[in-house]
DNA sequence: GGCGTCAGTTTTGCATACAAAATTCAATTG
DNA sequence: CAATTGAATTTTGTATGCAAAACTGACGCC
C-alpha cells in the first residue's frame, strides 16, 4: 500500500464523520433508520469510539437524532420540518444572493455565466444529472461570491438536512422551464448588481422548490433512495 | 442523596455538553484556551469518553476548534469572523422579525410590550444587568413568535459563538438611548404587523451592535471575562 | 386468543487500557 | 551563549472491557 505516499493526515473520527454524513445525505442510510454501532464498526473497519464521536457531530448538525439509551437514527423530516427548513434556507440563500450582487467580481460573474450556458445545454439535451450538478455548482458560486464563510457554512449545514430527501422532482417540463427562466433572471440580476432583486428572486425560487417537495411528500412519491447505489 | 426521586433522565455526554457550552459561552474557558481533557475530566468527575463526545458536539456547533492530535481550543474570532457572524445573525434575526410580524398573536405581543416596559424601567434605573436580561428575553420572544424551530435553533447556534465575547459595551449613554429607541420602534412595528419594517430595523440594530463590538475589539477593550465568576 | 411477564440476548453508555503523537526540558554541540 | 537534538513526560487518539438499559421471544395467565 502507498501508505507512505498518500498522507492520511487526518483523524479517524473526522474521516468517519465525512463518510457517515455522506451515507445519511445520500440516503444510503434512510431517514428514520437506526445507526447500529456494531454494524457500522464492521462496515467501516473501526472501533466504536471514533464512530460514536462522529455520530455526536452529525447529531449537532441535525443530520441524526439521538435517542437516550437507544442510539441514533437518521433524521426524518415531517412536512412541517421541511417547511421550516426551506424557510431558513430561503433566508440564507436570499442573503447570499443579496451579498453576492454587491460583492461579485467580473471574473466570478463570467464563470457563473459560463456555467449557466452549460446548464442551458444540459437542459436542451434533457440531461438531468448534468443539469443538477451545474445547478448546484451555480448556487455554490453565488454563495462563494457573497464572501462570508460563516454564511456558507451555515447554509451547507442546514441544507444538508434537505439533501437526504433527494427530491429528483423537476422532471415536469413546465416546472423545469420555469426553473431555467429563474436562473436566467439570476444571472441578469447579478450582472446588474441588483441585490434586492436577486434576494427576492432566490426567495421565490426556494418557495417554488419547497412547494414542489411538499407536493411530492404529500403524494408519497418522495423516494429516499435507500440503498440505491452500493 | 435523592437519586431515586430526582430523575437524572439524560445521558452524560449531553449534560457534559451543556456544561462545557456554558463554560465556553460564559468565557470561563477563554477564547483560544486549550481544553485539557484530563483537567476537565477531574473537574467534571467523568471519564474521557463522554467528555470527548461532548467536545465533538461543540466543535460541530463552531464553539471550539479541533486541532488534529493537539486537542481542542475554545473558538477565537478574528475581527473578520465577528463581521461575518454578525452579518449572518442580522439576516437570521431580520427574518425572525419579518415572520414574527406576520405570525404574532395578541397575547404574545402583550407580553413583549410588558417586557419592553420593564426594560424601560431598568434603563431609567441604569440597572444594566436587568436591562441585558430583558433585552435578550424580548429577542427570544420575537424569535418564538416567528414559529420556526429551525430558525430559532440556527440562530441560537450561531449567536452562541458571539456570546463568548460578552460585549458589555452599551454603557455609552448616547448608544444606550438609541438602542432603547430602536426597541420602542420594534414594538410599534410588531403591533402594526409591518414585516418589512421590522426586518429592516432589526438588521440595522444588529449593524449598530456589530460596529460597537468591532470598535471595542479594535481598541482592545473587549474583556473576555476569563475566569470572572467562579 | 390476547396480554403480560420474565429470562436470554443484544445494544448502548461509560470507564479504562494501550498506542502514537506532541510537548518539555535538559544536555550537548557549534 | 544560542540552537538543536533526543529522551522523558504529557496528552491525544483508538480499542476494548464492563455494566445497565432495551429488545426479543417464549411461556403462562386471564
Amino acid at each position: 500500500m502507498a501508505d507512505i505516499l498518500s498522507i492520511p493526515r487526518t483523524v479517524l473520527h473526522q474521516q468517519v464523520g465525512s463518510r457517515l454524513r455522506q451515507l445519511v445525505v445520500e440516503g444510503h442510510i434512510a431517514p428514520g433508520a437506526k445507526l447500529n454501532e456494531r454494524a457500522l464498526c464492521e462496515q467501516l473497519q473501526i472501533s466504536r469510539t471514533p464512530l460514536r464521536e462522529a455520530i455526536k457531530m452529525l447529531a449537532a448538525e441535525g443530520l441524526v437524532a439521538l435517542l437516550p439509551n437507544r442510539g441514533a437514527v437518521a433524521a426524518q423530516l415531517s412536512a412541517q420540518d421541511v417547511e421550516h427548513t426551506f424557510e431558513v434556507i430561503a433566508g440564507l440563500e436570499g442573503q447570499s444572493g443579496e451579498l453576492a450582487a454587491q460583492r461579485i467580481t467580473e471574473p466570478e460573474l463570467a464563470e457563473i455565466r459560463a456555467l449557466h450556458y452549460e446548464m442551458l445545454a444540459a437542459h436542451t439535451r434533457r440531461d438531468l444529472p448534468t443539469y443538477y450538478r451545474l445547478n448546484a455548482l451555480i448556487h455554490n458560486h453565488i454563495n462563494a461570491a457573497a464572501r462570508n464563510p460563516v454564511l456558507t457554512q451555515t447554509y451547507l449545514t442546514v441544507n444538508a438536512r434537505l439533501q437526504a430527501l433527494r427530491f429528483r422532482s423537476n422532471f415536469d417540463t413546465a416546472k423545469w422551464k420555469r426553473a431555467v427562466k429563474e436562473h436566467e433572471k439570476m444571472v441578469e440580476l447579478l450582472a446588474a448588481r441588483d441585490a434586492a432583486g436577486l434576494r427576492a428572486l432566490l426567495v421565490a425560487h426556494l418557495e417554488h422548490k419547497r412547494d414542489a417537495v411538499l407536493a411530492l411528500m404529500r403524494s408519497g412519491q418522495l423516494h429516499t433512495t435507500s440503498g440505491a447505489a452500493a
